[in-house]
DNA sequence: CGTCTCCAGGTTTTT
DNA sequence: CCTGGAGACG
C-alpha cells in the first residue's frame, strides 16, 4: 500500500485538503488537469485507511470507463481487493436497485433494458397500432421528447400533446414486456425510494460516504437520485467549463443546487494545472474565456512554455489523415514516443472512417473507443435479443427482431394474427403465440428440443406459421435450461450453432461471404466477452441475467483488453477525463464544432457547450497538440472506391470554414502547418513517379508499375 | 403468405 | 458500406 503518511508533501494545499476532508458535504471544483483524479483515489485511500468500511462507500461516476478507471488506481493504490466497494455509473447502480425491489413498481425483476434501438422501435410498433400516420412519426423526435418528459425536462402542452397517447402506450408496453428503459434505471429508483421510503433507508443506512465524480454533467434526475441517498457526508467532484452533456439532461446548476440542499459546503477550488504545458493551458484559456456563463477560474500551470500549437488546413479528410500519420510517425521516431501516446479527437463519430482508413493502410495500429457500440451491431444485436427473450419471455421488442431471424416462416400477417391476439388479452406476443399449443409438461423435462408441443386446431394459422411458432419455441425454451448455471460462454457458442446462425448470415449476403465472416467474428468476441467476464473472480454471480443487466450499459470499450502500444481515436465526448501526451484535433471546422445541428437548436446556449467541449479537447493535451481543419469535406465519404475521377467533380465535397474558435485561440501560441509544403511534396512525388516511370518503361518493359 | 430485390438515406455527442 | 422499408414475385 502506497504511504499515506507522506500526503502533505505529495499533494498541494488544496489537494490536501480535499483528501483529508472526508466529513460533511464538499464540493470540489476540479479544473481540468487538476490531480482530480488523484484527489479521489487518495481521498478513498484514505478513507479506507482510517477505518471506513468499504462497503459503506458509493462512489458514483458518469461513464464505465471513469468508474473503471477510478477502481483500478484505488486497487493499484491500496493493493487490496474492493470486494465490497461500490464505484459504479449511476445506470449501473440503478439497475442494482431495481433487480433488488423493481416488483415493488409492478415489473419482475428478469426486467429487459432497452436501449434506444428497442426504444424506437417499441415506439415505432405502438405509434402503428395508434394508427398515427407515418409523417407524423419521426421516430428520432419522439423518442427525444418521451426521454425530456419522462425525466421532467419538458411537459405536455399544446405542441406536443398529440404524442401523449402514444406516450402512455409505450410506457403500457414497457411494462407489459417487462421492460424499461434508460431514462427509467434513474427515475424508477427514484419512485421506489419515494414509495418504499424502508428501503431507501436500507441503502442510506449502509452508504455512509457518497462521492459522485463529473458533477457537472448530471442530471436533476440524477442528482435527485444522489440527493435521496445521502446523508452527510456526500463529495461532489466537478468542473463546470467541461458541462458537456446538456443535451441529455446534465445541469450543471446542480452544482448551486448542491450548495443550497447541503448546509455548510465545504468549497474547494484545484486550479493547478499539472497536465498540460502553459501554451496549451493560454490556448484552452483563451477559448473558454470567451463564455459568459461561468464560475471564474485561473487555471496556472508550473510546467514550462512548452511547443507551439499546430495548426493545419488540409485540403480535404484524406489529406487531413495522411497528415495525422505524417506527424504521429516522425514524432514516434524523433521522440521515441509510442503509438499509445497519441490520441486523435473527433467531434462525430462519422470523421473516423477516412482517418481508420488511413491508419489500416499505413498498417499504424489504433484503437476507437465508442463508435457505433459493439453492441448495436446487428448481428449482435440479434444474439443477445435471443438471450433477452430467453430470460424474458415477454419482450416483445426482442421478440420480433429474432422470430423469423433466421426465416421460420412467419410473415407479417402471422405477426398481425399474433398481435391481435396479444392484444385482446392484454399478454405478451409469446403468450399469445403459446396459447396455441398444450404443452406436454411430462415430455418437456426429457426431451427439450423434441415434440413437448401439441397443436391446438386452428384455423387462424396456416400450417407453416404453426411449424414456425413451434420451432421458435422450442429454441427459445431449450435455450433456457441450456442456458441456466455456468459456463455461459460455451452455452452460448452452442446456442448459435443450434440456431444455425452463420447459415443465416451467409444466406444473408450470398455475394461476400466475408462479410458474413466478419459478422460471425463478431459474435465469437462476444461469446469471448462473456468467458472473460464469467472467469473474472470479481464477477460473483455469473448467471445469464446478471450478464444481460450488465452489457446493456456497457460500451465496447469496457470489455476489450488494455490496448497498448496503439493510437487513440475517438469523440471529444469519449475523452473526458484522459489525457495524452499528443493530441490530434481533427474536423475543426464550423459546422462540426460548433456542430451545424447543435447550433440550429440550441442557439447561443449550444455554441458555449461546444465551446466547452473544444475546450475539453484542447486540455487532453499534455505537451503537444495539433488542429486541423479541412477546406473541403464530404459529407457522408463512403462512396467512391475506384481512385479514378470519372465521375463529376461535385465529389470533392462542400467548402468548409475553420472553426470560429480557432479565432480565439491566441495567434501567439499558434504555428501554423504549410499547405503549400505539402502541395509541393505531393508534386515533387508525382514527378519523381513519373521519372521512374519514364526511366523504367525502356529498361523493362512491362514492369514499371 | 412469406421472401426476395431493389432503393433511399445516413441523423452529434452516450448511459 | 449498411440498414430498413416498400413493393414485386412465386
Amino acid at each position: 500500500m502506497t504511504d499515506l503518511s507522506d500526503l502533505k508533501n505529495e499533494l498541494n494545499p488544496e489537494q490536501y485538503e480535499a483528501v483529508m476532508t472526508t466529513e460533511g458535504a464538499i464540493l470540489i471544483i476540479a479544473g481540468a488537469g487538476s490531480g482530480k483524479t488523484r484527489v479521489i483515489t487518495y481521498r478513498i485511500a484514505n478513507m479506507l485507511n482510517k477505518g471506513i468500511p468499504q462497503s459503506a462507500i458509493l462512489a458514483l461516476t458518469f461513464t464505465n470507463k471513469a468508474a473503471k478507471e477510478m477502481e483500478s488506481r484505488i486497487k493499484e493504490m491500496t493493493q487490496k481487493k474492493l470486494q465490497n466497494l461500490t464505484v459504479s455509473t449511476f445506470h449501473a447502480f440503478g439497475v442494482k436497485v431495481l433487480r433488488q425491489d423493481i416488483d415493488k413498481l409492478g415489473w419482475r425483476d428478469n426486467f429487459s433494458i432497452y436501449d434506444e434501438t428497442d426504444r424506437n422501435s417499441l415506439i415505432k410498433e405502438t405509434g402503428r397500432e395508434l394508427k398515427y400516420t407515418d409523417e407524423a412519426l419521426d421516430i428520432y423526435k419522439i423518442g427525444g421528447l418521451f426521454s425530456d418528459i419522462k425525466t421532467g425536462r419538458k411537459t405536455w402542452n399544446s405542441e406536443n400533446s398529440m404524442y401523449k397517447e402514444l406516450y402512455e402506450g409505450y410506457q403500457e408496453g414497457l411494462k407489459l414486456f417487462n421492460a424499461v428503459d434508460f431514462d427509467d434505471l434513474i427515475t424508477l429508483p427514484i419512485q421506489l425510494f419515494r414509495e418504499h421510503p424502508d428501503i431507501l433507508q436500507k441503502y442510506k443506512d449502509r452508504y455512509k460516504y457518497i462521492m459522485v465524480d463529473e458533477f457537472q454533467d448530471t442530471s436533476h434526475q440524477q442528482y435527485e437520485f444522489m440527493r435521496l441517498l445521502s446523508d452527510k457526508n456526500v463529495a461532489v467532484v466537478g468542473d463546470d467549463d467541461q458541462s458537456i452533456y446538456s443535451w441529455r439532461g446534465a445541469d450543471y446548476l446542480n452544482i448551486v443546487n448542491f450548495e443550497k440542499d447541503f448546509p455548510n459546503v465545504k468549497e474547494i477550488k484545484l486550479e493547478q494545472n499539472y497536465r498540460s504545458t502553459g501554451t496549451i493551458l493560454e490556448a484552452a484559456n483563451g477559448v473558454i474565456q470567451h463564455n459568459t456563463n461561468r464560475k471564474e477560474k485561473k487555471l496556472w500551470s508550473g510546467n514550462g512554455e512548452g511547443k507551439p500549437i499546430e495548426v493545419y488546413y488540409p485540403d480535404n479528410e484524406a489529406t487531413e489523415a495522411d497528415f495525422i500519420i505524417e506527424c504521429i510517425n516522425s514524432i514516434a521516431l524523433t521522440e521515441k514516443r509510442k503509438y499509445s501516446d497519441f490520441c486523435v479527437l473527433m467531434r462525430s463519430n462519422s470523421q473516423s472512417r477516412p482517418i481508420e482508413e488511413a491508419f489500416l493502410s499505413e498498417n499504424i495500429p489504433y484503437t476507437m473507443s465508442g463508435g457505433t457500440s459493439f453492441f448495436q451491431r446487428k448481428e449482435i444485436k440479434d444474439i443477445i435479443s435471443y438471450l433477452r427473450v430467453i430470460s424474458n419471455h415477454d419482450d416483445d421488442v426482442n421478440l420480433l427482431r429474432i422470430i423469423n431471424t433466421p426465416r421460420r416462416g412467419i410473415g407479417r400477417v402471422t405477426l398481425e394474427k399474433l398481435n391481435e391476439i396479444a392484444k385482446e388479452n392484454s399478454c405478451s406476443l409469446w403468450d399469445a403465440m403459446k396459447s396455441n399449443f398444450t404443452v406436454d409438461e411430462e415430455n418437456a423435462e426429457v426431451d427439450l428440443f423434441g415434440e413437448v408441443l401439441t397443436e391446438i386446431e386452428s384455423d387462424d394459422f396456416s400450417d407453416d406459421a404453426m411449424d414456425g411458432m413451434r420451432e421458435f419455441i422450442e429454441i427459445i425454451e431449450g435455450g433456457k435450461n441450456m442456458l441456466g448455471g455456468h459456463g455461459l460462454a460455451k452455452k452460448v457458442k452452442a446456442f448459435v450453432d443450434e440456431i444455425r446462425y452463420y447459415d443465416h448470415l451467409l444466406g444473408e449476403s450470398p455475394k461476400s461471404p466475408k462479410a458474413a465472416q466478419y459478422k460471425m467474428m463478431n459474435i465469437e468476441s462476444l461469446i469471448k466477452s462473456i468467458d472473460v467476464w464469467e472467469s473474472n473472480p470479481d464477477t460473483t454471480d455469473a448467471t445469464l441475467y446478471n450478464y444481460l443487466n450488465r452489457i446493456t450499459l456497457l460500451s465496447r470499450d469496457d470489455y476489450e483488453e488494455e490496448d497498448t502500444g496503439k493510437v487513440n481515436l475517438m469523440t471529444i465526448h469519449a475523452s473526458k477525463g484522459l489525457e495524452f501526451p499528443v493530441v490530434f484535433i481533427a474536423g475543426a471546422e464550423d459546422d462540426i464544432i460548433p456542430h451545424a445541428r447543435a447550433v440550429e437548436e440550441g442557439g447561443d446556449a449550444a455554441v458555449e457547450e461546444e465551446r466547452r467541449l473544444f475546450y475539453v479537447a484542447i486540455t487532453r493535451a499534455r505537451d503537444k497538440l495539433y488542429i486541423s481543419a479541412c477546406q473541403r469535406r464530404r459529407r457522408h465519404s463512403f462512396a467512391q472506391k475506384d481512385g479514378d475521377a470519372q465521375g463529376p467533380v461535385q465529389d470533392a465535397g462542400n467548402e468548409c470554414k475553420p472553426s470560429r474558435f480557432l479565432d480565439e485561440i491566441p495567434k501567439s501560441l499558434v504555428q501554423y502547418h504549410e499547405p503549400a509544403k505539402v502541395v509541393e511534396a505531393d508534386e515533387a512525388k508525382k514527378i519523381l513517379d513519373d521519372m521512374i516511370k519514364k526511366f523504367r518503361k525502356p529498361i523493362v518493359p512491362g514492369f514499371a508499375r
